[in-house]
Parts: structure tokens; sequence; C-alpha cells
DNA sequence: CCGTATCCGATGCGATACTG
DNA sequence: CAGTATCGCATCGGATACGG
């Protein structure tokens, strides 16, 4: 048998993010947080500069990027290169490991994305048979 | 040409996430919250009541299960099944779409927890660094 | 251009207590 | 059992200002 890497339910395995205590449900939490898994969508298609990921990522402020890119850096998934000219230019990239993770979370997005319709129908009727109670 | 579901780049498509103002991304935000990945997952293998839930959830607190379980429910991933017996007895259960979404979250939670070692050690290598300076 | 530092309001979230 | 209501602290997160 092998022991590479199954598991996540009620298994002793070493990381579950099902506990409470894990350190997986910390960097989880850093890939899917507001500006997580933006981030590392947007650098999916390619490394870009801190300004650019600005833009691409509509309505982050600049310390939240910051502090996400951090974070993600520190996590092994983003990669920093910062030239030191003048004017200062940073590009960062994913990394081997932060692609991976950005690709699942990509498929996710455009899953979202695409079946909104059926989000907003089934929100719809939500609100419309808890309205009329 | 097949006009399905391809987007979320920068392209003028229904919906995109990118966009500060897409109500996609307030339902990502619902799926990827600190609880909603971890409920959605614990949803995947089966129908569970409100309380095993909160057990295989570690964690969880009363409040924000039921405030993740009502976004989900709105949202159509969940589908919430009462009984009105004594005492009550209340089954949740994802829908189809909860299922696809589930099991691409359950992907990404599978590849973290087997990557947990390389990103502790990009975080202690990042950390060693960064104190050193 | 690439950030960090500070202020400060909004929200998240757990603890606790209470209801059907 | 399956929740809701309320409280209060902690963190999130935007705005602004400043520094390399």
């Amino acid at each position: 048998m092998d022991t590479t890497q199954e598991h996540s339910e009620a298994l002793d395995l070493p990381f579950n993010v099902f506990a409470k205590a894990c350190p997986s449900r910390i960097t989880l939490e850093h890939l899917t947080g507001r500006w997580g898994a933006l981030t590392l969508g947007a650098l999916y298609e390619g490394s870009l500069r801190f300004n650019e990921l600005r833009r691409r990522v509509d309505g982050v402020s600049e310390k939240m990027l910051s502090q996400t890119l951090h974070a993600l850096e520190r996590d092994g998934l983003v990669h920093r290169e910062a030239q030191p000219t003048n004017p200062p230019r940073v590009d960062y990239e994913l990394t081997p490991l932060g692609r991976e993770v950005a690709k699942r979370l990509i498929g996710l997005i455009h899953f979202v994305e695409g079946h909104m319709a059926d989000v907003l129908d089934a929100r719809r009727r939500y609100d419309e048979t808890r309205g009329a109670l």
C-alpha cells in the first residue's frame, strides 16, 4: 500500500481541515479568503506587478492586497521578485504549488460564474417564500 | 462556436468575480468563507442533521453554522428538510448544484492537506529569512 | 512605483441564554 | 433537537497619509 495523501474524512492522518487546530485550515483560509482566491486566480495567467494586480482584482485596497500577498508568499504559493531599479519594479508569480491551487480555484470560479443564473433563481424563490410569511 | 460558459477574464460576459459589483463574488464568498467550504465538504458524504454537522465541522458555533446554512440554502446549494416531529429532526443535504461545488472544494481541500508539509517548509524558510533581518 | 503605518468603523464570530 | 437573540471582543478591511 502507499500512504501518499489520501484522507480528510475522520481519519487520523497528519492533516485534516475539519479538525479545529489543524494548520491546514489556516492555509485553506488563506486560499479561499476574500482576496486569496481572486489574487491566485489573477496570477494564473501570468506574472503581474503590484498595481496591475490591484487593478485586476477590482476593489482590493493596497493594504489587503499587500497582506494577502504576504500570506500567500509565506505559504509558498506566490513568488515575489523585486528588482532594485528606480522606480522599483516587483513581479508576483505563482509557484508550481500555487499554480495547482490556482487551477482548482479557477475551476471553481468558472463553475460559479457559469451557474449564477441558477443561484439567482434559487435566491429569488427563497426570498419569496420567506418574505411571504 | 458555443457560448456555454467560458469566461472570467476581462470579458464582458454576464458574470465575472473579478468585477467588484458582480453577485458571483458574493456567492463565491459564501462557498469559500471560513465555514462554507467545510460545511459543504462535510455534507458531501451524505445528509446530516444540525448537530451532526456541528460536531463534524469542529469549532463552528451554533450561530455561524446556522448562518452558513441559511446562506447556502438561499443560494440553492443546500436543501433543508424539516420533519415536524417531536423532538424535531432536520436534515441538510446538498442539491445537485451543491454537489458539484462541494466536489471541487473537496478536491482543493485534499490537495491542501496533501501538501501541507511543503507549505510548512515554505513558512519556516520565510520566517527564518525575515526574522534574521 | 511599491509599499508600510495609522486610524477607525463595519463585520465576524464565539459565549451565553432562551424558545418551540 | 434545532435553532434564535443578545452581547461584546477581535479581526477585517477601507481611507488616508507617509516613506523608500
